[in-house]
DNA sequence: AATGAATGAGACTTCATTCAT
DNA sequence: CATGAATGAAGTCTCATTCAT
């Protein structure tokens, strides 16, 4: 399969399926059945153990156990699936991080307490690795939205320690890149202790992530008189 | 051939075509054609406008104006290209970087001129990021020995630094984590510059490597007196 | 889909799936549908037509007026139906001679009825001859089994006679060795009369079997005195 | 490969190539190269270990020593080679038997030493087993007309006999048959001996041989009274 | 809503054959 | 005569999607 949709960013796009149901209104797809529910989780699976490409509609009905055709009545298409899974399969994890630092006192301790809970979460839950790191390339557009969703909060969070007094003064457009640089350094860290157990991920080490602190904080942290 | 412009962009500098005549093995292809360098050249750009998923054998043949079946000529099969294109194609993006930074006086030189001249390279190889981008999911391995090499380049970069003055007194050990933090944040920062308006964020500026250098430099960079 | 294993990281490990079971797996097929019966039906003719070489899914599902695709829904490759195509096929043959020769009071009349019974269902089904003979080649387990089976019964035929005093006293380890040799000339002279005109030979008439007869019953040594 | 021509018998047939050429040499196949004989050599070498439908001209060139391009000036195409290939390779069996028998006293030494002599002779060229059985399927042609040749030798051998006064006074056309039945159990069991070990062939029991002459010589019905 | 057989486009790969050198 | 790269038709298999029940 030439996996379009998704997999042609610059291209020419033919258009593959005319869409046309009776509008009247059974196409308003059930957005809360149990059926769909299991569909997505078992696509969470699937996805995880044989990645985007490999989660055919076939496994992910019968790993859910609904028939084939049971998709449809769910899914418009197969990107439609594709697009909502990282959203809701990821939701969890950025509850658990806003958790973890909700009244943190300091910079330092948001950062160490995020990245922390991040690691565990996706610890606890192996398919989501695969779910997000394939994302940016099968659900390019659910990819920003997410990652996008998670520079925000860091923004924001950057300012609110600004103006408490715990970063240098950085302007507000400065901070937003500062957000992304952050970001990336984390998502690279993460990727890299994610690999390298394959099955069991091994705790992220310490030292890395007082090395991430160190660096930062000495870089971007207020000095304090 | 369907070269079309965009392909002779003077850049490597196309040896006629060395005749390799020892008597090659009829499976385990490695030969040197000129129709060989044609495929990659191909595939390089049909990566690039649909990705690997849609980079098929019809395709990139297509694309190098030669018969499907030569395609199997100087490769094994499919992947045995997927697995050589990250190198092949990647190759001049590192001694483009080499260069650049070359007898480079400081730290904070090196960062800068390495980082233009590496978003310089991609805007004249559009297809570059998306080979990239895409070869850590289909192509691990060559993926991981070309992150490999960059972050060794840049451990030892540092490490050079460090003997200098310009760096803070990292121990070796620390060194790696810091290179690949390094590592991790430039990367996104060139992938948001080569994704227009990803996660709404402008193409990348000369505000943006500034404020990647502030951040490292100060902190990272040694406090003289 | 592409789909190369490059893309399927931490897998053989897990359990995909339920492993091949009775309870309608979804690989390991074995369904009764008319469809199926219909393809089996087709490859028969298409395999008399232009032998198992020539016997393509697509001239098959063509032949029975099914889908292209709708072949790997009932069986899993096309070794799997070359497989069953001798057994499926041919089951009706033995059918047809055992009828044939049941109740027979005499030896020779069970050479006599078999071999006849056995032409007549040759000339009625004229597939079936390259189906039983390329077999040997394409489907060699079936092709023992159903020779075997063949030869069993002959076997025990034979041991019948002998009990019965029909036969000249072999013990059972020779009776096996007869039952091969017999089998072997009677498929050789079947053979003959399915090829028109092959080694030059008239198609099989009543003399030939007389012969046959004969000389098995006789043997071909002169009596000496 | 859809192997056609020589596989496809009660066909279309479309012919696949129409042959021609400068008729005023060049094209008259060298029959007698040293280069033509490496080639139907390395085939026969080929054929035994892949079989015909493995047998890919890539392979037999290899396997000759000679490039791809090579095969074409000594055979019109794929399909001459193949039904030379019998011929050529099984002439030889031919010459052993007939000297094994060659001033044989009586019928049962001559069936003796003519199975014998085969026997030995598929022993020491194990190829050839090959050769001979896919070659009813893959050049049924050159397969008829050497079973033939076999059975004709066979014919004038009994005749012979039968003059003697060591075979029953068959007339001239009972003969046929008798040598077609002869035939027909001797390759059956020749078969069942070659296939038994794959690699080394077990020699043919005595006691095979045995009931094979005894079978034929005396017949197995019993002798009443 | 659910089922699952059917459809058919499209992917990879092989290989007999040709042809410029 | 020899070489081996190139050609392109044909084959097997997968899977998103539809539809009658």
């Amino acid at each position: 399969m030439l996996e379009d949709g998704a997999a042609d960013r610059g291209d020419e796009g033919a258009p593959p399926a005319p869409r046309r149901k009776r509008p009247s209104s059974p196409r308003q797809i059930e957005k809360n059945s149990e059926t769909r529910r299991r569909i997505v989780e078992a696509a969470g699976k699937v996805v995880g153990r044989h990645g985007y490409a490999g989660a055919s509609i076939a496994r992910i009905t019968a790993e859910a156990g609904v028939a084939h055709g049971a998709f449809y009545l769910h899914f418009a298409n197969r990107q439609a699936l594709v697009d909502v899974l990282l959203p809701e399969i990821g939701a969890g994890m950025l509850r658990a991080i806003s958790a973890a630092v909700r009244d943190c006192p300091s910079l330092e301790e948001i950062e160490r307490r995020g990245l922390t809970a991040n690691f565990e979460y996706l610890a606890r839950h192996p398919e989501l690795d695969r779910v997000m790191n394939e994302a940016e390339l099968y659900a390019p557009d659910s990819f920003d939205r997410y990652v996008g969703m998670i520079q925000e909060r860091y923004r924001r969070s950057l300012m609110r320690s600004r103006d408490r007094g715990d970063l240098r003064p950085f302007s507000d457009a400065e901070i937003a890149t500062v957000a992304a640089l952050l970001t990336g350094a984390r998502s690279y860290l993460l990727r890299l202790y994610a690999r390298e157990g394959a099955s069991g991920m091994k705790p992220l080490g310490r030292e890395q992530i007082e090395i991430y602190l160190d660096v930062f904080l000495n870089g971007i942290a207020a000095r304090r008189a």
